[in-house]
RNA sequence: GAUUCCGUAGCUCAGCUGGUAGAGCAUCUCCCUUUUAAGGAGAGGGUCCUAGGUUCGAACCCUAGCGGAAUCACCA
């Protein structure tokens, strides 16, 4: 016994205790030995075949309602009204709703009516899964339903399902706790609409995406998520170990230095959309996994890349939404090319009046202070104007914007700019006060890219958790020679919660991750 | 990590100044042949997040913890 309690104590469990079992837990178990009895198995193992859905039902019946007169549909009972021999329900499947009418004498031909008074009256309920076939009619009331002739019981459901009632103006008691919805997204997904429609504008915007990649010729590849090194952000990564090698693992915080060194290897133009994994801070902008989409293509440089992103994310939009213009937190935001364009210089001109071009670092140090930005004692020149950018000018981005042109301190990937040393060829692109990708003219320069590791070595003696780590085997790959290149990186996660108008992270990743409990 | 707010039935929520735990939907029973968020009538259902404390008495006040949300910090 003790060394039973010993052994479970040592497996990673969710809910090792036996929790609660409610009233109408029991009810539903004892319902399912009874359909049992009958002779009714309430898991059955053969396929049901559907003729169609409840999508295509509503949508053409009353154009041909001579096609839907032997229709078979499976699905989820969402709510059930019986009123003797008659009785409505609600099913549910993947496309939407259509309401069902079982009339006693058309489900039991015969004396037997066992299936409607027993089976379908005692034993069915909210959330189970069924197949029926039937004909399909409107109601006095003229609601299109389908006149059930055989019902099947498909699975049996155990757990009793919220109830949300809807008409055309509310909704009643919606399923509205964040921690339950997160955690048993099965049940959100099942009875929140709004949660079904922002994942499939998600998919939806992954696919477009992925085609209009493809449709240029850029090939979508795979590179390694546990990597010896961690590298291509800086963020502070999180660590695994392999058995068979004892070896130290890290999951990736971003996949760029993998597909230049397919760049370097002969491809083009190459993209991967990659899981990233970050072991920072979360919120309701960070989730320690996001799914990023990096693009490198040879020959080109940050200036086509812009275009490049523009059109793509216009393209998004308009493929989502069948117009440029979303709406996000009652904004109207317009993706409509050419978006407007600013350096970091001018940006920081415009909305603090102050030039900080020509300042060096006691001045800029002083600037920050006059517009009461906390900086860091140990924070450098690209540091102070990243910080002054991002309390001064980031917020009032609403409209998407192409910020331009680092500091090359605070981009150790980036090839330095063609007018100024101290600048490096890059842009993010800002909407809604946030950043939405980030892009460079690529550091192909094998040397000039080791000094520039070899200064977040010494940022990383110095104790900054996010500076890079030296990748010899990148720099070898480099000194073979990588063509020009512009790369891009796109958040994914927050494109979507853009574009579906979603006010969190976890609202447009299915799992988020969660405290256990 | 800091601050503030929240945790009551399967779900959504009331619960006043500390005095027997409440409603709607869901569930169960009965009635009922086309209903429209909910057909009618009746009934059952609670670890008031957890553990302490104060008090004659705690869902309520205090302390600690767990979980969540918002804001801030770090970051994308």
């Amino acid at each position: 016994m003790s060394s039973t309690f010993f052994v479970l104590q040592n497996i990673p469990t969710l809910h090792l205790t036996m929790t609660h079992i409610s009233e109408q837990e029991l009810l539903r178990r004892k319902k399912k030995e009874d359909l049992e009895a009958l002779g009714i198995n309430p898991y059955p193992p053969e396929l049901f075949t559907s003729t169609t859905n409840t999508h295509l039902i509503l949508q053409d019946y009353p154009n041909s309602p001579e096609a839907f007169q032997n229709v078979k549909l499976a699905g989820r009972i969402m709510s059930r009204r019986i009123m003797g021999a008659a009785s409505f329900v609600e099913l549910q499947d993947a496309k939407g709703k259509i309401q069902l009418y079982f009339h006693r004498d058309t489900l039991c031909k015969g004396e037997d009516k066992t299936l409607y008074n027993t089976v379908f009256k005692k034993l069915l309920d909210i959330g189970d899964l069924i197949g029926i076939a039937g004909y399909v009619f409107t109601t006095n009331v003229g609601e299109i339903t389908i006149h059930v002739k055989a019902l099947t019981l498909l699975a049996k459901s155990l757990h009793p399902l919220p109830i949300v009632k809807e008409d055309e103006n509310q909704v009643y008691d919606a399923f509205t706790d964040l921690e339950q919805r997160y955690r048993q997204r099965y049940v959100d997904l099942l009875i929140t609409p709004a949660t079904r429609k922002i994942f499939h504008q998600r998919t939806q915007m992954i696919q477009v995406m992925r085609n209009y990649l493809n449709g240029h010729g850029y090939e979508e590849v795979e590179t390694p998520i546990l990597q010896p090194l961690y590298g291509g952000a800086s963020a502070r990564p999180f660590t695994t170990h392999h058995n068979t090698l004892d070896m130290k693992l890290y999951l990736r915080i971003a996949p760029e230095l993998y597909l230049k060194r397919l760049i370097v290897g002969g491809y083009e133009g190459v993209y991967e959309i990659a899981k990233d994994f970050r072991n920072e801070g979360m919120s309701r902008f960070h989730n320690p996994e996001f799914t990023m989409l990096e693009l490198y293509v040879a020959y080109k440089d940050y200036l086509w890349m812009m275009d490049f992103t523009e059109a793509l994310i216009e393209h998004i939009a308009l493929q989502l939404h069948g117009t440029t213009q979303v709406t996000v937190d009652e904004q109207c935001i317009d993706f409509k090319r050419p978006w407007k364009r600013f350096t970091m210089y001018e940006a920081i001109a415009h909305y603090t009046g102050i030039d900080i071009s020509q300042m060096g670092e006691a001045e800029l140090r002083a600037t920050a202070k006059q517009l009461a930005i906390d900086i860091e004692p140990s924070a450098g020149v690209g540091k102070i104007i990243d910080e002054i950018f991002g309390a001064k000018c980031e917020p009032h981005l609403i409209q998407p914007t192409f910020i331009t042109d680092y500091p090359v301190e605070m981009s150790p990937l980036a090839k330095k700019h063609r007018n100024d040393s101290r600048l490096v060829e890059r842009f993010e692109a800002i909407c809604n006060g946030k950043e939405i990708c980030n892009a460079f003219s690529e550091l192909n320069d094998p040397l000039e890219q080791r000094k520039r590791f070899e200064e977040q070595l010494a940022l990383g003696k110095r104790g900054d958790t996010e500076a890079m780590v030296l990748d010899e085997d990148f720099l070898r790959a480099l000194s073979y020679g990588m063509p020009p290149t512009a790369g891009v990186g796109i958040g994914i996660d927050r494109l979507a919660m853009i574009m579906t108008n979603a006010a969190s992270i976890q609202e447009v990743i299915l799992f988020p991750q969660m405290r256990a409990v």
